[in-house]
DNA sequence: TTTGAAATGTTACAATATAACATTCAAGCT
DNA sequence: AGCTTGAATGTTATATTGTAACATTTCAAA
């Protein structure tokens, strides 16, 4: 068997050990409860696009899923997709990055927050953070313009640990 | 004639005072410094879609700039466009608001830096940030998730003072 | 003045997203 | 069960944003 730890902590990325049909599987039933818990419905559709976006830690595109759907023998249209990503990202089920027009599941679903994302250049996955710091920062910094903060997007580039160190041991052979 | 300070105060939102004529002189002959200091070239094409980036503090989608050319009796294609934005992209001359996909203009060209960017929901205006403790607290939480960050992507979408108090005045009636 | 790289022109298309209207579904009521 | 109604999905068409690939022009150095 894998592994004992399905859900990943904030901020981290999935190792070796990560289990991540166990991660889909949870992710899936943290998302029915909340839905019944508000009366919402979680329709087979919603939840097939939820399992699509869920398929790995990378961020994925409408046409993406679309494409998942279709091979589930279906022929979907793109506003079906749209819908259904729209449904879950008010519910705060999946968040959207915008810097990548694409879609990740929410790994703190259920209580409402803004959500920072980790995006790595190199092996494409994102992790999600709640930085109370950057959250305190940002208001800070807002406030003394004047602004008043609704839709916080923060979105960071880089190169999670692993890719890092990968890259630099590569780094002598560029 | 109008006001005295033309260039904008970072993180501010301009005020009825604002001579934008100004704002946009201030900001071309910066551009056309940098890029002599640079040995690179600030073409008429390049300078014109700078131009029409700073048309306002609004950010300006790509297709809105090529209109603005064709306006000039010009028959000019998206690539001629994207090519430009690229160029000024490159030289820190503008931002990429990710969220809109939309581009304005840099308040402080010349040293490399990320850029915040406070974006008004109700005017459309965006005013961009350099706090140093937004950035300080990016660099923390990322850093002790083992990310680096290259390309942090910070947008606040919100209310300026300005649409504040404006709509809790009409909020009396809605 | 040649000449080569950079810049722009041109054509065609890819990728992302939405408007508008038709149909189906599912839950509550009779 | 059958009816009613709003929510969800289907369907068609199109809008918006962005690029690939190749041709032509421009400009500065040699
Ligand atoms: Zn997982
Ligand atoms: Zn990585
Ligand atoms: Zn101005
Ligand atoms: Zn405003």
């Amino acid at each position: 068997m894998a592994s004992i730890a399905a859900p990943l902590k904030l901020g981290s990325f999935p190792d070796d050990h990560h289990d991540h049909k166990k991660c889909v599987t949870q992710a899936l039933r943290q998302a029915d409860g909340i839905c019944t818990t508000r009366g919402v419905r979680l329709t087979d559709m919603r939840r097939q696009v939820f399992a699509l976006v869920w398929q790995s830690h990378n961020p994925v595109g409408a046409y993406e899923v679309l494409e998942g759907l279709r091979a589930g023998a279906k022929k979907v249209q793109p506003p079906t997709v749209y819908r259904a990503l729209e449904f879950l990202l008010a519910q705060g089920l999946i968040h959207r990055i915008e810097s990548l027009n694409a879609y990740i599941g929410c790994t703190v679903p259920g209580d409402a927050h803004a959500g920072q994302f980790l995006i790595c250049r190199d092996c494409g996955q994102a992790a999600e953070l709640i930085d109370q710091r950057i959250d305190a920062a940002i208001d800070q910094g807002a406030k003394s313009a004047g602004f008043y903060v609704e839709h916080p997007t923060v979105e960071l580039e880089g190169l999670c640990a692993h890719c890092r160190s990968t890259s630099e041991a590569n780094s002598h052979y560029e």
